[in-house]
DNA sequence: ATCTCTTATCGCAAATGTACGATAGGTTTT
DNA sequence: AAAACCTATCGTACATTTGCGATAAGAGAT
């Protein structure tokens, strides 16, 4: 963006569909995601073992996912174990399902 | 990306969800895509009259639509008609339904 | 042929996304 | 206290996205 508008009146939940959206635009993501669903939950580390990249590039899609709010992070110290957050995935499930009729 | 590998093999369907979900990873797209399912069909020209966004804008973000299968335009000169894509927007459904289990 | 209308495309600028290696910060183990 | 382990964050490089105005390209009307 160069000089937008800023502040655009979408309609109601326009926005935060489009946020989660977001958040799944990357095969990674969506990767990471359906290991969570098989594992019910599961550490950074064995992410890193099953995808091809680099444990900080994991570590920010794992950001991005727990920013939009569909992952969360529970410490297991010295580890961190990640789960879907299942209120907010349902929050998304029911958006998409109403926006595809 | 700097130097990624270039060739990482996701599970099956990973990528088409992936592209689904980048095109609708923007309010306005949505915007346009819940603008379509109302009026079933529209020219460029409403939209531009309804979004507050440059033309030029506009029909990027329709070429972005388009690109992913999600919409098609149809030659009404000198206007273009722009409709939701039955066959891939049944598609992505699918693809999100499952993926949302 | 020219003019008008509609829309796509080009060129640019700024912001954001994606990837990596290196490093820091925390906990447990030795 | 030191070493080992796990993960987040920083800094960097490059690609992509988003937005605009200006221009081109197409068809219909005058």
């Amino acid at each position: 963006m160069k000089r937008s508008l800023e502040n655009i009146e979408y309609r109601e939940n326009t926005e935060a569909l489009a946020k989660f959206a977001k958040a799944l635009a990357h095969p990674t993501r969506i990767a990471i995601i359906k290991y969570l669903e098989n594992q019910t939950c599961c550490f950074t580390g064995d992410l890193v073992d099953v995808l091809p990249l680099a444990q900080s590039t994991i570590s920010q899609h794992l950001k991005e996912l727990k920013n939009a709010g569909l992952i969360q992070g529970e410490l297991k110290p010295p580890r961190i174990k990640y789960c879907i957050n299942q209120e907010n995935w349902k929050k998304a499930k029911n958006l998409f399902e109403e926006f595809f009729k």
